[in-house]
RNA sequence: GGGCGUGUACCGAAGUGGCCAAACGGGUCAGACUGUAAAUCUGAUGGCUCUGCCUUCGUUGGUUCGAAUCCAACCGCGCCCA
């Protein structure tokens, strides 16, 4: 039994920030109600990265409100757009991806994707609008372009401050929103979903099927969940992310992510991550954040790994950072029987990027082996039993 | 097409013949403190066979005992004019 439409609004403004506009919404929900059609929901993604973030699990998670309600998503793997790049939010041009890595991310995009949604056919359809982009022709580009003014898209605030400070917008990403846009005409969709930074995309799909004569798709958007950094949108690209595909413990695990976040994030992420309701999330944030910072990297691991795994994680940090003792789980190399310098096992064991920073990071102190700090660069080891090398919070197990 | 600028390490930005692997700020990493939080303090931050050597300051070539710094050509970018 679903909700009424007004407790599925109300349900929805947990983590929507804007719905343009709302009664369209309710009516579109009404009329899909009497006639028994499901709604298409639209949700893209650029596969930019091999990761989905739980930056990308906000709308995600909405997405899959609407197919409980049974809605159907309609995912469209952005492989054409990404090779534009979505400026949205960015103060330069986007690095230019090959063919061949967008293919491979977006391989794994659907499989990530299928961790938060519903994947079985009634309820998820996915396309990637290679399918009608790499058909069009240059009459049809023209046709699509003739669509929207030069002003219209410098109004938007990324490119208007670009334009201003003499930060050159190259034409492919003036064209980037229509690209979008057309997308909603091509799957008709109902809805599209995004996060908050893709106000101005949407809204191009909205007037661009209104256009063809069509009917007007509702632009929804979400808060953007802010990155580990505590700063900025969380992006593969500022490298303040979790991935869906974290491993729940270790030292880049999500367990350890999540308790480094800053906590003033806590609400945010309560919020746009979890259904719990947030009554009680408050209380329990303002009792002890560092308990409710513990229960929410338990209740994403769950979601996303399993209950088991978050149990694991949790019994990991507290044995690594709580009693000091070194986990369980982690990496190993093989050193070979011979007496050796310490640095180039620490590249080995990718602790650091070179031999330099090796030598600098043991002069340092921050090299312990068994516990015992290694402060000459030039002492030699020989290895006959297997032994515990520390750099910061790593650990990697060196084998004889 | 013309004029004027500009191009420095992950980013921003000093440096205008030797004292420059290159100031300073941000970021990052590490140490102290902690709740692996934040804040704060400290150190490090091109590479290597590491008290020395090698390669970097848009590219190539030149001047000089010696160039990030001077000259020439080229390339990229910006602004203005057309």
């Amino acid at each position: 039994m679903s909700p009424t439409i007004d407790e599925q609004i109300s349900l929805l403004q947990r983590r929507v920030e804007r719905i343009v506009p709302e009664v369209e919404l309710r009516r579109k929900l009404e009329l899909s109600n009497k006639a028994g059609r499901p709604l298409r929901i639209k949700l893209g993604m650029d596969p930019t990265a091999p990761d989905v973030t739980l930056g990308h699990c906000v709308p995600l998670k909405v997405v899959r409100q609407f197919q409980e309600w049974g809605h159907k998503a309609v995912l469209i793997i952005g492989d054409y757009t990404a090779r534009v790049g979505d400026p949205s939010g960015r103060n330069t041009t986007r690095p230019v991806l090959s063919g061949e890595q967008i293919d491979s991310n977006a391989k794994t995009y659907v499989e990530q994707v299928g961790k938060i949604l519903l994947t079985d056919p009634n309820h998820l359809e996915v396309q990637y609008n290679g399918q009608w982009l790499s058909k069009m022709d240059l009459v049809g580009i023209i046709r699509l372009l003739s669509q929207k003014t030069v002003a219209q898209m410098l109004a938007r605030e990324d490119f208007h401050n670009r334009y201003r400070q003499g930060v050159d917008i190259r034409l492919h990403e003036l064209i980037y929103p229509l690209m979008q846009g057309y997308d909603s005409v091509m799957i008709d969709a109902d809805v599209e979903m995004g996060g908050s930074d893709q106000l101005f995309n949407n809204l191009v799909g909205r007037d661009l099927q209104a256009e063809a004569g069509k009917s007007a798709q509702v632009v929804m958007v979400t808060p953007l969940l802010v990155g580990t950094d505590g700063q900025i949108k969380m992006s593969k690209s500022k490298g303040n992310y979790i991935a869906v595909t974290d491993p729940p413990s270790g030292a880049d695990g999500m367990f350890g992510k999540i308790m480094s976040l800053p906590d003033a994030l806590l609400e945010s992420y309560y919020r746009l991550l979890t259904d719990l309701p947030m009554e009680g999330v408050l209380g329990h944030i303002q009792k002890s954040p560092r308990d409710a910072k513990i229960a929410l990297a338990k209740h994403v691991i769950a979601w996303l790994h399993s209950p088991q795994a978050a149990d694991g994680a949790e019994a990991d940090f507290i044995k690594q950072f709580v009693k000091h003792e070194v986990p369980d789980d982690i990496p190993q190399i093989a050193a070979g029987g011979m007496s050796q310098k310490l640095a180039p096992l620490i590249v080995k064991a990718k602790l650091a990027a070179t031999n330099s920073e090796a030598i600098r990071k043991i002069r340092e102190g921050a090299v312990s082996l068994d516990g015992n700090k290694i402060t000459d660069p030039q002492q030699e080891h020989t290895f006959s039993a297997p032994v515990v090398l520390r750099l910061g919070r790593r650990y990697v197990r060196i084998k004889p």
